[in-house]
DNA sequence: AGCTTATTGTACCCTTCAGTACACTACTTG
DNA sequence: CAAGTAGTGTACTGAAGGGTACAATAAGCT
C-alpha cells in the first residue's frame, strides 16, 4: 500500500512528530526547498518507507511543519497577557530574545511563507490562515483592551493587529539580513509606541 | 578558459542583461531555488556556453539579480520627493498599486532577501548592503525634512528610516500571503500616520 | 586576407533528490 | 501460536539540474 497513514500506535507517533520536528528545523535554517528528504530521515533516524508511511510526499510534509510552526508560535504567545501593556511588551521582548538565540535566522513562520507563496494555491491557503490565526490572537487581546477602555473607542483592533504584525515581519526580515536585533527592536518599539498612542485620550 | 569574461561589445552587454532580467522574473515569480539555469537560458534564447561566458556560477547570476532588484527599487525610489510628505505618500501609493499589479507577489528585494539569508556569508552581505542602501535612500529624505523643521528634532531619522522599511517589508509578507493588497495598505498606513507623528509640535 | 578575440552551439558528465518496490521485523489480539 | 496489522530497512529508478569540454562561428583589427 501507498496510501498514507496516521500512525496507530505510540511509538508510530513519535516516528511521525520526530520527522515533522525535525524537517521544521533544517527548513528553518536551510529554506524549505534546500532541504533534502534524505537529510530529514538521516537526521531523524527514519527511513524512507517509514517517512511515505505517514506521508503522501515532500509537500505533504511542508503541510504539517507550517502547522507545527504555527502551533509553536502560537504556544508561546499563550504565556503572554495580551490584553495588557507589560504583557504585550513581554512578548515583544520575548520576540527580540528568540531571534537573538535562534541566530537572527527569521521568523519560524515568516521564512515559511514567503518561500511558499509560489507554491500551489492549496499551499498558499494554509499559508494564508497560519497568519488569520496568529493576528487573530493578537486582536482578541487589544479588543479585549479595547472593551475595558484601555484603548480609545476610535481604534481598530483588527487593524492594529495587522500593522503590529506587519511590524514584527518586517522587523525579522531586516533583522535576518543585517544579522542583528538591532533593526526588529526598532521596529518593535516602533509598534508599541504605536499601540500606546490608541490610548483613549481624556 | 572558464574564467568570466565581461562583455566587451554591444551585442555581450545585451545577452548578458537578457540573462539577468530573464532572471530577475523567474526568480521573483518562483524563488531563486525554484529556479532552474536551463528555464532562464530557454526563455533568454541563450546557451549554456553563453551563460558561463559572463558568469562564473548560478550564485554570480544570483548576486546581479540581487543587484538588479534592488536597482529597479532604487530606481523608481527616485521618481519621488522622500522629503515631502505628498512625495512620501505617493511613493507609498506607488508600492500598493505596484504590489497589486505584480499579483501580490512580494517585495522582489525582500523575497530574495529571506531565501539568501540562509546562503554564505557573501550572499548575506550583498543582503544587508542592498537593505542599507535603500534605507539610506530614505533616510536621507527623512534627514532633510527635519532639517528644514518639518520633522522635530526629537525625530531620529535613521530608526524612522528602519521602522517604515520595516512596515513595508512586513506589509509585503502579509500582502503576498493574503493575496490582497489590504495587509500591506493597513501597514503603510499606519507607519505614515508613525512618520506624521513626528511633526514637530507646537 | 590572416590573426585574434568575442561569442555561441551542442553534447555530455555527475550529483542530488523525490518517489517506488518489496521484503522484512515487531507488536497485538484472538 | 497464528494471523493480521503496524512499522522498518534497503536497493533502486528516473528525472532534474549545475557545471564542463570542445569545437564552431562571428567580429574586429592590421
Amino acid at each position: 500500500m501507498t496510501t498514507v497513514a496516521e500512525p496507530k500506535t505510540a511509538r508510530g507517533r513519535e516516528r511521525k512528530s520526530a520527522i515533522i520536528t525535525t524537517a521544521a528545523t533544517l527548513m528553518y535554517e536551510r529554506g524549505v526547498r534546500a532541504t533534502a528528504l534524505d537529510d530529514v530521515l538521516d537526521y531523524s533516524d527514519s527511513g524512507k518507507s517509514q517517512f511515505y508511511h505517514y506521508f503522501s510526499s515532500k509537500d505533504d510534509l511542508v503541510a504539517a511543519v507550517l502547522e507545527y510552526q504555527l502551533m509553536t508560535v502560537l504556544g508561546e504567545l499563550r504565556g503572554f497577557r495580551l490584553d495588557t501593556w507589560s504583557g504585550i511588551r513581554a512578548w515583544f521582548d520575548a520576540l527580540l530574545e528568540g531571534q537573538e538565540q535562534r541566530e537572527f535566522r527569521g521568523c519560524p513562520v515568516g521564512s515559511l511563507a514567503v518561500e511558499l507563496s509560489a507554491c500551489g494555491p492549496d499551499m498558499q491557503r494554509r499559508v494564508a490562515d497560519a497568519f488569520s490565526r496568529w493576528e487573530s490572537a493578537l486582536a482578541r487581546g487589544l479588543a479585549s483592551m479595547k472593551a475595558r477602555r484601555a484603548l480609545d473607542r476610535s481604534a481598530r483592533p483588527e487593524a492594529l493587529a495587522e500593522a503590529t504584525l506587519a511590524a514584527i515581519q518586517g522587523g525579522y526580515v531586516l533583522s535576518t539580513a543585517h544579522h542583528g536585533v538591532g533593526p526588529m527592536r526598532t521596529a518593535l518599539d516602533t509598534a508599541y509606541s504605536r499601540l500606546r498612542a490608541s490610548r483613549p485620550r481624556e
